[in-house]
DNA sequence: GCACTCTCTTGAAACCTTTCATCCAAAACT
DNA sequence: AGTTTTGGATGAAAGGTTTCAAGAGAGTGC
């Protein structure tokens, strides 16, 4: 991104704007119907308790004035939110999107809402966002988050806001998670590599402060001493970010090295450092997978379309959310809810990035 | 999407978990802190003219006692809410990620927060997403509707909830919208491949209740007629959707044709349909740009790592956003506001699919 | 006709905060 | 010393809804 932009001059035109309504509550709605509040507040949530004749005098008056129910009052007085707040980590990467696409599902499932919220991997955003949430009352919280330790995240539950971690096994009595093994995908990636031959192998990720980027690197290490090499093999290169132009970055790093000195081999942390990589590597000549074979993570849908299409290594994404959010909905209506953590098994889609035309 | 989740068996491990807590409110901070109720609010929204001593008492009281301001009740009393919603087409669209990190930009520079809805081009829960928005008096609605012409739409406003449409410039007085001209974007795309010699080209998008999708027909129709063609020479290919499996389908329908009746160049509404288009094409056979040149809209971040890197349209997306939210604000805080339409003007970013190798 | 059900409707209390006019004590004047 | 000013703290009222115990009518059975 940020490439955008270019500042262009927009035309604009105005126009005077319209004088300032006032709203119309419970009150103006009984009166205009003729029927006490507590009635009209019976049309609104038990229907079936009131009469169909009056049901249809306070539904037309509703219609007349214009009547919202003020969704504040009502929490205040009922206690209860009906709607559930999924904190992203990026909301540029697809893969979370589809995460999120799981939630939606399982909570529209429900007769819930869903508010999303993008902390774009800034631990500041992500408390603001937490606080503010808590503060809403919302029914829970589903969060991939930044610092998994932060103890504003462990506070949350114990005040009362349930919350769900996804896309990270999370050792915390506090809480349910839903994760995929990310060091298994980090073996399957690296033992799919050493198979093919390659020695010496990039690791391109970062910040190593996130979870999932150091799981997957733990899983490559692994592979490596499964297989009898030494650690040393692994070439790590750091990145600020999951990004595309971070992995533009790594790119350029990488083919700047010496040609017997530079992996023949990377494994990505995730598709969109990959598609970065593989973008750079194939404008600055190097040769996919001749040169250097690519293996991303997530599999999201633009792998398969990239340049060279991306052996990557498959997370359940939707069903991820899903089961996040049936996780959630439990915790918050079934009074004996255990915490759980569910773990999927990742699968590795093999693709031209690394096995070439065949 | 949905090739996703293989329904993957995962592990489960359970936990009992902790008992039900319950809440302080301002009334148990005053009691732990010996002052009165007044006190604490003041502390809360007005620290200044609260003495450092009691201050400190009363903060400590919160620490210890954990307590989250109940934001309901603030905003019953208080009336204003600190959030603004962007209610999306479809987050799985880069583009739109890239508008809604320009809103949140906006916002996050004028101290309030974004909660994202997506409405994922169905009509219902669009509108129910209104009607929740509505209900929580959020600060503004940011949107990028399915139906510019829904009466929730227009009615919005004149109940006090502003609201600023997004990449859609519609001629109503009751909102402001900022939009990048997309039947010039349209032109553009087709003059460039008239230029380059194509006569029968492909229209690829739907459905055609969505804005965009017809303001770039209607684009396209134009510079074939100002070029002295038949708007017959444009053939219309209708999707379900703008989405990648959409392009893949419509990839099958398009290599399915003969080759004489086949289009030479392809004109898809946005970036997804594109990447799925060449994709597909690709796959069967067909080689890019030589017996099928495509055009995208969007320039997403992905058009340029593709298979064969796509033109496209680029349009100013994180200034779209930034623009949108400006506008919201200055709506809700200006009183003598005047609704504005801003118009954007996009640009061609012409790549390998359609120029082929230099 | 009387007692009793049953179906709807009622109105006051409660939810938790913010607001604002008032009050207090100490400091600053005259 | 007496009066005004000032910096802080106070507490009752208000905001729009839901809840619930209780009431009102109409219908039923004897």
């Amino acid at each position: 991104m940020s490439v955008d932009d270019a500042e262009a001059l927009p035309e604009r035109t105005r126009r005077r704007r319209a004088p300032k309504p006032h709203a119309a509550g419970v009150k103006a709605v009984a009166a205009a119907a003729g029927v006490s509040l507590g009635t009209v507040s019976n049309v609104l949530n038990r229907p079936e308790v009131v009469s169909p004749l009056t049901r249809a005098k306070v539904e037309a008056a509703m219609a007349s004035l214009g009547f919202v129910r003020n969704e504040s009052a009502r929490q205040l007085r009922a206690g209860s939110s009906r709607i559930l707040a999924y904190v992203m980590l990026d909301a540029g990467n697809p893969f979370f999107t589809d995460v999120a696409k799981g939630v939606e599902e399982a909570a529209q499932a429900a007769g819930l809402s869903v508010f999303l919220c993008t902390s774009s991997e800034d631990a500041d955003r992500e408390a603001a966002y937490l606080d503010l949430l808590e503060q809403q009352r919302v029914q829970g919280i589903l969060i991939t988050p930044i610092d998994q330790n932060s103890s504003r995240l462990r506070k949350l539950p114990s005040r009362g806001t349930p919350v769900v971690v996804v896309d990270r096994a999370l050792d915390d009595a506090s809480h349910c998670s839903v994760a995929v093994n990310d060091v298994l995908g980090g073996e399957l990636a690296i033992s799919h590599l050493l198979e093919l031959g390659h020695e010496r192998i990039a690791y391109v990720g970062g910040p190593n402060t996130i979870g999932q980027v150091i799981d997957r690197r733990d899983g490559a290490r692994r592979a490596l001493r499964t297989a009898g090499k030494p650690t040393t093999n692994l070439i790590e290169l750091t990145t600020g970010a999951l990004t595309v132009a971070e992995g533009r970055g790594a790119g350029q790093r990488l083919a700047g090295l010496p040609a017997d000195r530079r992996p023949t081999a990377a494994f990505c942390a995730n598709d969109l450092l990959a598609l970065g990589l593989l973008q750079q590597c194939v404008s600055l000549g190097l040769r996919v997978p001749e040169d250097l074979a690519i293996v991303g993570y997530d599999d999201i849908e633009f792998a398969e379309a990239a340049a060279v299409p991306l052996t990557s290594v498959r997370q359940p994404r939707q069903l991820l959310g899903r089961t996040a959010a049936e996780l959630l909905l439990d915790e918050s209506s079934n009074p004996d809810h255990e915490h759980q953590r569910v773990t999927f098994t990742p699968e590795l889609v093999v693709r031209t990035s690394t096995r070439g035309t065949l």
